[in-house]
DNA sequence: TCAGTTTTTGGTATCGATACCATTCTTGAT
DNA sequence: ATCAAGAATGGTATCGATACCAAAAACTGA
């Protein structure tokens, strides 16, 4: 313990009486050699604690086993789904995931991606797929594997894997509709650094005008500071009590909505008689629990493994090049 | 854009007519490069699009410029501030954070361990402080500092970051003690593998005997596959409906209190006055939401950005080698 | 037993940057 | 004008692995 220095490969070809390619076989391809050099370098690994070095491997085979991952934010639930299923899969493959976070911002992006590819990843994987145009230029000279996720663009990079926002807003809005109610208002504009919920949003929008009905959206304008469950519950005191003519409302996630719904129980709204409300995001609550709510189920932890499929299988994806794996609407108690 | 191979250092030399080294050293310390040169080389970098590859200079300078966290899931709000603060400032010193996730299993603790190291961290961080012996002998041979972060081990292995679970536990004990609950309950044991929670029982435990009363613990073996807000609707269907003289309950999450919570109102049990409820996490609802949750809060974003200055300077840190950041407990409606 | 394969093994160059040392160029003081 | 001290610059070795090729060993069938 406590050694100067790390345990070379050298080290152990010494120690096993071999040469060091033979140890960086029996790392890589051991069938290759033979029974008796395999143990020996096995057991001298094991005797000095040789620990590789992949940044030397890196370096000389230009495959560097690690995937980097850009990501909006990781405070949140459904997105840790995704995570904890890419990181697992890749593990199991050998590979390491390097995280960065930009919490929204695009000027983030672009130094996260350079910092990324300063580390010759074999892959890259977005949630964002609006970008800087610096970023969009790298992005496509990058001989890499790219996927975006959480969203379908139009025109993907190299590989999406994920689901339409857009269907998911407008088959919610729908939803409610065919429940009946006349005045739909969407909550949570005001999020414009999330472009997974204006997606939504312009579902919403859609669906109405479809069956000519205006959109009413809260808050108007973006100067809001609210966020999650906070919002929720100034829409009630703010919103709804202004115009009770609104007897819906379509929440842009389930924080939002569980705020929504604490709020109208405490004032006395009957939900859903008085107000429908409807999350995104796939809450786990049932009925039994007396919080059943009305939302949109995510495949979260599905295209995080999809998506470590891609980037370990680029070919096969980039036929596709859109993996779309849908999502579930799930009806409960509160619409 | 789609070149065949990326740009190098000595592309970037020849084509600004100065040596290879010169623009290592604008990269690294412009400082003593003189000013034509180093704008020619400015120029140079961005004309050709060059990236630096940092595996190559990892392995000349030894210093990769990235450090290695092994957390038991990000699946957890909370952690996820940690992970935002840590990464966050490591990114604005130059560094890049390589996530592994173990869902509290220790076996990957040690594969994960060992594919970290082969990328040569500069530094780890840890959110586990019970290692198997080989992690505890690699950790401690290891020349790089190791933070273990979210809890404070008696003997850290190098440097701890984060707040006593134990005490956690022992005051929100006292507090409902204080409160004049003579039944109290914990809910939570199962999670064999969340050792923060089993302190923050341990806490309890010690309170509850400090004052000669009995623990109640509930699920009492830890068979049960319930977890979140599930086992906090259990728990009143099998537990408190069968034992009436428990008059409150501390669980071991926000999540599970949430649970109850929802479950008791609508089963008609009065809160606090049938059933008092603490949860721990600092959830973030208050009193004008309906849901004001009695809870601990914990300084997760803290906890990060101290790990990142752990770090970035290890000799400081290691002069307190345990940074206790501490709790509050928020008292609120439920107790 | 031997030529012809196939498998196993090792030597050497290489990946792209930085460290270290040597050299050249400034600058200021005499 | 000359020299010393310091700043700027470049050459070359090096980090620790893998790629590529060549050599040695083992195996095949006649």
């Amino acid at each position: 313990m406590g050694k100067g220095k790390w345990v070379t490969m050298k080290d152990v070809a010494d120690f096993a009486n071999v040469g060091t390619i033979t140890v960086s076989r029996v790392l890589r391809t051991p069938d290759k050699v033979s029974e008796t050099k395999r143990k020996r370098v096995q057991e001298a690994i094991k005797e000095l604690g040789y620990v590789p070095d992949n940044t030397a491997g890196a370096l000389s085979s230009s495959k560097s086993r690690v995937f980097g991952a850009i990501v909006s934010t990781v405070n949140d639930s459904v997105f840790a789904q995704t995570l904890d299923g890419l990181s697992s899969t890749l593990r199991m493959a050998g590979y390491e995931l390097l995280l960065t976070s930009t919490n929204y911002d695009p000027d983030v992006e672009e130094d996260a991606l350079l910092a990324l590819l300063a580390r010759r990843p074999d892959g890259i994987v977005l949630t964002s797929t609006t970008h800087t145009s610096a970023v969009t230029k790298l992005l496509k000279s990058v001989r890499i594997p790219v996927v975006e996720i959480w969203q379908l663009p139009s025109a993907p990079l190299d590989i999406a894997v994920g689901f339409s926002n857009f269907q998911a807003g407008y088959d919610m809005a729908r939803h409610l509709i065919d429940e009946g109610r006349k005045n739909i208002a969407f909550l949570g504009v005001g999020g414009a650094q999330d472009e997974r919920g204006r997606r939504r949003r312009d579902g919403y929008i859609n669906a109405l005008s479809d069956v000519g009905k205006e959109p009413i959206m809260w808050p108007d304008c973006e100067q809001s500071s609210l966020y999650g469950i906070e919002l929720g519950v100034a829409f009630i005191e703010r919103c709804f009590i202004t115009d009770p003519m609104i007897d819906a409302v379509m929440c842009v996630s389930d924080q939002v909505a569980l705020g929504v719904l604490c709020e109208a129980r405490r004032c006395g709204v009957k939900v859903p008689e008085d107000l429908a409300i409807s999350g995104f995001g796939g809450f786990e609550l049932a009925k039994p629990s007396g919080i059943d709510l009305t939302t949109i189920a995510v495949p979260g932890k599905e295209i995080g493994i999809a998506t470590a499929k891609a980037l370990l299988d680029p070919e096969t994806a980039r036929d596709k090049k859109v993996i779309d794996l849908g999502f579930t609407l799930i009806k409960r108690g509160t619409t």
